[in-house]
DNA sequence: GAAAAAAACTAATAAGCGTTAGTTTTGTGT
DNA sequence: ACACAAAACTAACGCTTATTAGTTTTTTTC
């Protein structure tokens, strides 16, 4: 009896990791117990290490996974014609996507990544920190060519990807503003502002 | 030989909550011990039960004390006159300031608050959640009167409410932006759009 | 259907945790 | 100088944790 179900194309160490983001989100990566998740698996702790050697590797799974997505997007997106705006709400409804569709795991990245130990720490940080730059870039290409005001490239890249960050408290209101309204409504606020 | 001092104005449970602060914003609530507590303020594990009761103690200090701070701002911004937008860029200036200068407190209050237990857990979301409307209602004025775009109120404040919090990664930056023209580019962003 | 591999189980370990008890030191007021 | 209170200390407790070892059960393969 194979408690832990492999889905299609995917390992059970895949199956591991995606409950792992569904605990850790609810409960914080430290305050999380290899107990509790094996209980949601209907498994017995020990059993988990049949499939993966530490705890930490399920966090590690979890942040690379959501990090080479995203960086991946980017490369795609950069290499696609189109001018900055374009790209920027390109960008934005795909953070919006993710944050619908890998709610757990771009969330656990986004608060978690802290607990990760050397050299994944290092390495997170660095393509986080790759990723921002190079948004900054789209920004500051938008300014040169006259599209976008004249606003810190840096200053502009922290609000929109803190803002896509602010899904995490949509959960709540999920039912009450279609999803289709809530991304037309950022890139609106976001790109042509608030004030009538 | 009284090795936790206090500050002035301060009793000596305050100094440790703002060490917790600090300590809870680099390792994270669950993942920080209160050995490393007491080791950051000089004293022993134990000599900190003098001050407080408990671990939980701590983090309850450190959240209600800045969700009070942003609901009696919210109270005097409320009665003072002016129309929604002064009043949202009064609000957006003021969640500017608290994360700049009490950076510690509001972050861990931002990302710890899960670990609170009840009924505190749920008081602290009724607070937020009391908040998050109050918000919403002027943005809906603002709408009603003509000054914003209609978009809905509910999204306008999770995206400024989440690019404040963003400031979380401003510290880095902290040296190469001026405050001045962080919060100015912030308002204008936020406000005016990012399209010329 | 037997042999081999995969994955579950039980049981135990060592380390670290928050917290308490009891005692000693330090600071304060007279 | 002495008494009292505040706050430090040492030592230990009971509990939980991630992880390992060894064994048994289940699944796969031919």
């Amino acid at each position: 009896m194979s408690k832990i179900r492999a889905a299609k194309n995917g390992t059970k160490k895949d199956v591991i990791i995606q409950k792992g983001a569904s605990l850790f989100r609810k409960k914080g990566y430290a305050a999380s117990t290899m107990r509790e998740l094996a209980d949601s698996l209907g498994v017995e702790a020990s059993s988990l290490y049949n499939h993966i050697g530490a705890k930490r590797e399920i966090l590690q799974g979890i942040c690379f996974r959501v990090a080479d997505d995203f960086t991946n997007h980017l490369n795609m997106t950069e290499t696609k014609p189109g001018n900055s705006i374009e790209k920027l709400e390109t960008i934005i409804r795909f953070h919006i996507h993710m944050m619908l569709e890998a709610f757990d795991m771009v969330y656990v990245a986004n608060r978690e990544w802290k607990q990760l130990e050397e050299p994944f720490l290092g390495e997170f940080l660095n393509q986080r920190k790759a990723y921002e730059v190079r948004l900054a870039g789209i920004v500051n290409d938008g300014i040169c060519s006259g599209e976008l005001k004249k606003i810190n490239p840096h200053v502009a890249v922290l609000i929109i990807l803190s803002a896509v960050r602010g899904l995490e408290f949509w959960q709540r209101h999920k039912k009450s503003v279609p999803v289709y309204e809530l991304e037309n409504d950022m890139v609106t606020h976001l790109l042509k502002g608030l004030i009538k």
